[in-house]
DNA sequence: GTCTATATACGGATAGAC
DNA sequence: GTCTATCCGTATATAGAC
């Protein structure tokens, strides 16, 4: 016998572990309330749809993402060693689901496109990573070739191009590549 | 009335179309032996499961992809035009499908995690893509920071790190960006 | 080898009892 | 608000006629 708070909860680590493991469009309802413990209708009660659902998980996940990457560069003090926070922070989340990819990438592969709404939700969370590089590289001095802008968007990109790669190699190869240039290009 | 070779061409096609506007996942039989015009039997005479059609698919489409790339940069000379011709031929098959994203990304963020054989397939496809660039990479001289080698990660990284980009936000913002970052490093 | 008919399981979602 | 029972559609795959 759980309370209404605490079903809710359950359903959103149930459907947020199954999303990302198997995928979205692969994870049925049936087998989110069974795994979760709880009845059908108590699933619609607290998500009017499967999409529901969705949208919900990605939210959940873009606060606790944040939260996870704070907690691991607050404490780098020197710029350059932070935006190498990033890359080992999402090198040992990779490393963590055995290469099973970003979750918000797959599920930006996944939803029909005119699901805008998931696609919004993505996009805010990539574009407030994207963002926080930006901060960071303010801080650094001289770039031999390129602007300020043009280091930020070559760092996320490196990042994003390693991630999705290391998701079908299963390894983390081109991640610390990835890492290596960066701190080349950082100076 | 149709030949057999012929009725495998068209499951193919409109697999192929089904797969990469909807999703794998999200097509399901039904609808490709609907829109091929051909019997249910008929696919599974030709193709064992699902996931063999899938197989069969991105074998074709990898195919097809080099084909097309070549057509578009085989007859420029210049190595630093020949590499920005690769941006350019992903920006315009990113814009031509309403920026459905990489079909191959598309498949890794879809398949279980267990199904190597879609992932071989995929890792093959990109990395004769990445060695593509490498080969380019060697005809141009001195790279300020990087080693030839880092260029050609850096390059291949910025073309998949602005695809996923361009597939959520469904523009091309980030693409042009990698493509005028790519000239840069190239000098 | 192509076809129609069928088997069996699971998809998402709702109704009505408590 | 939680529960069980059920609706209807579609999923992948196979059997057997032609």
């Amino acid at each position: 016998m759980k309370s209404s708070a605490e079903i809710k909860t359950t359903i959103l680590e149930t459907a947020g572990r199954l999303f990302y493991s198997q995928g979205y469009n692969s994870t049925g309802i049936n087998q989110v309330i069974d795994e979760a413990g709880i009845a059908r209708a108590s699933l619609y009660n607290h998500f009017k749809s499967k999409s529901d659902l969705l949208y919900a998980y990605l939210e959940e996940l873009d606060e606790k993402w944040f939260d996870q990457l704070h907690v691991q560069i607050d404490k780098i003090k020197d710029p350059k060693e932070k935006i190498i926070g990033l890359f080992e922070f999402r090198l040992k989340r990779q490393a963590n689901s055995q290469y099973a990819g970003c979750p918000f990438i797959k599920v930006s592969a996944e939803v029909p496109a005119d699901d805008s709404k998931a696609f919004e939700l993505i996009n805010k969370n990539k574009m407030k990573f994207k963002q926080l590089i930006e901060q960071l590289v303010q801080d650094i001095p001289a770039h031999a070739q390129l602007s300020t802008a043009e280091l930020a968007d070559t760092l996320y990109m490196l990042i994003e191009g390693a991630t999705v790669t290391a998701a079908f190699q299963k390894n983390k190869s081109m991640m610390t590549a990835a890492k290596s240039i960066a701190a080349k290009l950082l100076g």
